[in-house]
DNA sequence: CCTGAAACCTGTCTGC
DNA sequence: TGCAGACAGGTTTCAG
């Protein structure tokens, strides 16, 4: 489920609250749960034990794909992967979900729950967050992150333009969805070489990013299939998923085709493939 | 440095 | 209905 859009709604509903689901600022941490033993990446069971209880959290943020539960001492990050979801849940409640993996007790009252049916999410539990957070690129919404920035990234590699945006060491939180959508926006195929790009285009590149993040954050991420809940984002794709469609720009059938391994979808017409150097 | 393939997992959907 | 195969929002590791 996870990219930033998605991230950034689960931790605002977390800092904030929502209908059925309480703020956890404040709350004091009496103890947790684990029911996959993968899942937990670090410490071992053993020093959680030790560490956790009696720890408040301070702070709930996102940074890239990860969302950061500050604590009093330490620090929790969770990475969700591919179908991780966190919701809080009052005691002696079944929210009904099968596949619950690890949950935090609050002193107070109240669980806070994470669900990932493929196993693939990962929580870890640090005094230095840098050793995981240090290793992630800039973030496409932070306005200190200038135009100039992001080509020298381009020009300096020489990637396919989806790979190297689906890299998160490079630029963090974007996932499949939201880079066709942006490659899509600003008319770039997902195959052309990012040192090939003129520094406009590059300009127009990061301008439509940081529309598609937006927006998606504003309808609180996408919701598809049974993952996720809550979105609105998947009725406004403009190419991700509809494939054999028409472009909602000039008509032409959305084409899928796959970039390392991934499931990409693009508008032959809006986004042509350039084999060398833009003339600038 | 860069790409592709495989691995980690479960659930859903399609076609025969 | 059953079953095989493809596919899914992510990341890491390894071979070439």
């Amino acid at each position: 489920m996870p990219e930033s859009p998605e991230v950034e709604t689960i931790a605002r509903n977390l800092r904030e609250g929502t209908a059925g689901c309480f703020a956890i600022p404040g709350l004091t941490i009496s103890g947790y749960k684990s029911y996959w033993q993968k899942t937990l990446a670090e410490p071992t069971t053993e020093l959680l034990d030790q560490l956790l209880p009696g720890q408040v959290v301070k702070e709930v943020k996102r940074r890239g794909k990860y969302l950061v539960l500050t604590l009093s001492r330490h620090t929790v990050l969770i990475h969700l992967r591919m179908s991780g979801d966190l919701l809080t849940c009052v005691d002696d409640f079944d929210p009904g979900l099968k596949h619950i993996r690890f949950e935090l007790e609050f002193l107070e009252g109240g669980r806070l729950l994470f669900n990932d049916p493929r196993k693939f999410g990962r929580i870890w539990v640090v005094e230095d967050t840098q050793t995981i957070l240090g290793k992630l690129g800039p973030e496409p919404l932070d306005e200190s992150f200038t135009s100039e920035e992001f080509f020298n990234l381009l020009r300096n590699k020489k990637r396919i333009i989806k790979s190297l945006l689906l890299d998160q060491s490079s630029i963090a939180g974007l996932g499949n969805i939201y880079t066709d959508e942006s490659l899509h926006l600003a008319g770039i195929h997902p195959l052309t070489i990012s040192k090939n790009l003129k520094y406009q285009t590059s300009k127009r590149l990061l301008e439509s990013i940081r529309q598609v993040l937006n927006d998606g954050i504003e309808r609180n991420g996408s919701s598809i299939d049974w993952v996720y809940r809550g979105g609105e984002y998947q009725n406004n794709f403009r190419v991700y998923g509809r494939t054999g469609q028409a472009c909602n720009v000039c008509g032409t059938i959305i084409e899928r085709i796959v970039v390392g391994q991934r499931g990409t979808h693009l508008c032959p017409k809006c986004q042509v493939l350039y084999k060398s150097r833009e003339k600038d």
